[in-house]
DNA sequence: TTTACAGGATTGTCTGGCAATCAGACATGC
DNA sequence: GCATGTCTGATTGCCAGACAATCCTGTAAA
């Protein structure tokens, strides 16, 4: 076990971001909504340098759009950008299996193996929200031990902006069963210490999980195409 | 001709971004530098706030790393990252090549060969700044009208990186030629609207590329492996 | 109906400031 | 000499308040 300190105490701008992604994750702010800096200001009572700073930090990542001084919205997906960010995360997924059972440990094996765990647990009688929460942490195992820097940071945007569009793509019927099996069997090829393998796992995982999302919007823009950015402000109920 | 005004009256802090990032692609900030705020602010004459947006950005774009209450860094790039970053680069040109060969029109292909032209004489006679120029130029347009927006964003930080060591990469003699004659092969392949042959096409040059710079900073690293971050202060000299 | 303009709202930027933190020098005790 | 404690200057993290630039909107004038 580390004795390493927590530097937990983390900077203010950094739990502000963290609390704007959240926030985006969880549908408090939707596609298209405005940020308003002083809003922000009062909700997450910090000042505005350490708002713009995290919105700078967010924007660079995609997951917010800035336009000169008319402000910063939440970014809207296409389906066609949907599309493109699927097929490269197909790719990114592949190299993070493949490097992950070259270069980790049996600690990490272990880790994520328990993590699968707890993934069952949820899928069998848990909440949506505990699902994500075990599936995610599945992936940021992956990614963390995979020794790969890059490939992780370029996965950090990918998987922000796909929770742009997750709750609605987990919603779809049975999606979560077959999503766990096909995590077990990356688990799988992992532990059998075959990378070719848990990279095509891996692969068919993003692909599958693509095809489903990609679905869902489809259906969902064709009842109501233009439904993004109702202008709503995002009010000023109690958050964070 | 697009008649876009050219909205260049840009933001501070963009310009501040754009500055620190050539100052880091020319070699004026080396890797392992430290970037003192107020150091910056002198040297831009802007104010602190802006200089901390524009690091922000930069950071998250991961071409600076910043320590707590020490200070932001230009970002060291390892061997294993170049080679993990050529490996991906490779990946995103393909999509990229592929995709403008399906949706670009005939202005930007005519672009595109411009451009190629403009590359051919800095590579005949030429400064390497005019042939860097004219290389990012190509892939600016390739990105651009790809219609691709994920993979340009993917990208960006991508590049922003690999010109952390592309000062290097590129003295390789001979290279030039040979990038440009690659290049050359992308844009026939576009020109004969075969999508596959372009994506092959990038990916042969993303390849070769990723080879000779890998070549390059073996070789370097051995012979003085440690020689990152000398701890010289940006210095006060006149620039921007 | 269209145009012009005033007013309000919001962003972009600056200034000055203060606490937290770090690196390095220095002194102390063994 | 070496380890430990302390001090000091430098730098970052964060803040409040301010002002100009800009955009949006509603209203009055042509």
């Amino acid at each position: 076990m580390s004795l390493q300190v927590k530097r937990d105490s983390a900077s203010l701008r950094f739990q502000v971001e963290k609390n704007i992604r959240l926030a985006i994750a969880t549908g408090r702010f939707k596609p298209g909504d405005r940020l308003v800096e002083r809003e922000l200001c009062e909700l997450l009572s910090v000042s505005r340098s350490s708002i713009r700073e995290a919105l700078r930090q967010l924007e660079a990542e995609g997951l917010i759009a800035n336009v000169p001084y008319r402000g910063t919205l939440v970014a809207v997906l296409t389906i066609a950008e949907a599309r493109q960010l699927y097929e490269i995360r197909e790719l990114m997924e592949r190299i993070a299996a493949r490097d992950f059972t070259l270069s980790a440990d049996d600690e990490a094996i272990r880790h994520l193996r328990q993590t699968m765990w707890v993934l069952e647990a949820a899928v069998a009688n848990g909440t949506s929200v505990e699902m994500l929460e075990a599936s995610d942490a599945f992936y940021t195992i992956l990614l963390e031990h995979s020794g790969n820097t890059i490939v992780r940071q370029v996965m950090v945007p990918l998987f922000n902006r796909i929770t742009l569009l997750r709750v609605t793509s987990m919603s779809s019927p049975g999606r979560a069963a077959d999503s766990m099996a096909e995590m077990r069997a990356i688990l799988t090829a992992i532990e059998a210490r075959d990378p070719e393998a848990a990279a095509e796992a891996a692969a068919a995982h993003a692909r599958r999980a693509g095809v489903t999302a990609l679905a869902v919007l489809a259906k969902r823009d064709q009842n109501k195409p233009a439904e993004h950015g109702t202008g709503k402000r995002p009010g000023s109920a109690s958050y964070g």
